[in-house]
DNA sequence: AGGTTGACCTGTCAGC
DNA sequence: TGCTGACAGGTCAACC
């Protein structure tokens, strides 16, 4: 569920919510994929000062130097629920506040809460080190992506979903941008060039900020913080329409494998 | 160091 | 109807 724009969409709607709010406590459920690393107990008392986002990463900040992390792995959501919402099998951990709880929602338990003591603790920089730049933020740039890109030998596509050049690209998000872009996801990501990178760039800028906008994708079930469904897969160019015409010539959009990932390509206007 | 593969876990859907 | 296998939005660890 979550690239970038869905893990956007949440922390806006989560943010006002527990912004300055007091947590009376923390509750898990079964475990998630990795453990808190702290005892829960610690974390009572303790105020939200602000809800931040690094790549797929939500940052929970405390009154302290401390903070929470919060990944949705592959099918997590989050939602804001009034005090005593029973919860379900899936519902792995509920912060609770004074006036209501937010709960993860993960049935594949492939997301993470996890505590650390401080912004340049042994457990950020493992999580968060590599990531490269924001992808709506000014430090991405068309200079950025080049050299980023420079050398490698793996194709856009994976280079993309690594996340070393730039962070927030998912499978989804992949396979459109480089067909707004027109390039070929299987092209050898050091040998693109200006004009090619300039295209890719602004698609990556383009693709993710409207799906922001729309309020996510909804393509299996990803909700937002407030319950509603996002509305990506209305607007999906390719992803997940194999043997279906492409929107701008018309061929049948082509399926493929890279990295055990599927790929959605149209083979005439991406080259 | 860069590239490739397997692993984590559960639900859903297609096919027999 | 029931079983089996493939697949799903992420990303880390281990291997070459």
């Amino acid at each position: 569920m979550p690239e970038l724009p869905e893990v956007e969409v949440t922390r806006q709607g989560i943010a006002p919510a527990i912004t300055g709010q007091r947590i009376a406590a923390l509750v898990l459920g079964k475990p998630l994929r990795w453990p808190l690393g702290c005892a829960p107990a610690a974390l009572a008392g303790r105020t939200v000062q602000a809800v931040r986002r690094r790549g797929k990463y939500l940052l929970i900040e405390l009154d302290g130097p401390d903070l929470l992390l919060l990944h949705l792995g592959m099918s997590g959501s989050v939602r804001i629920l009034p005090l005593g919402t029973p919860a379900g099998p899936h519902d792995h951990a509920d912060l609770v506040f004074g006036h209501a709880l937010l709960r993860l929602h993960d049935p594949r338990r492939f997301g993470a809460l996890v505590y650390a003591p401080s912004a340049d603790a042994p457990i950020v920089r493992k999580l968060l080190g590599r990531l490269g730049v924001e992808p709506l933020s000014e430090s991405f740039t068309p200079a950025h992506l080049a050299a980023a890109l420079r050398g490698r030998r793996i194709s856009i596509k994976q280079a993309l979903l690594a996340g070393q050049a730039v962070v927030g690209v998912g499978n989804i998000y992949a396979s459109e941008a480089l067909f707004l872009a027109g390039i070929d996801p299987h092209t050898p990501a050091g040998q693109l060039r200006r004009p090619r990178l300039e295209r890719l760039h602004a698609a990556i800028v383009q693709v993710l900020s409207e799906a922001v906008q729309r309020g996510g994708s909804s393509l299996r079930d990803f909700v937002a913080s407030d319950g509603s469904h996002g509305h990506f897969q209305l607007a999906a160019r390719v992803y997940g329409r194999q043997g279906q015409p492409c929107p701008r010539c018309g061929a049948a959009i082509r399926l493929s494998t890279q990295g055990q990932r599927s790929t959605y390509h149209c083979p005439r206007c991406q080259r």
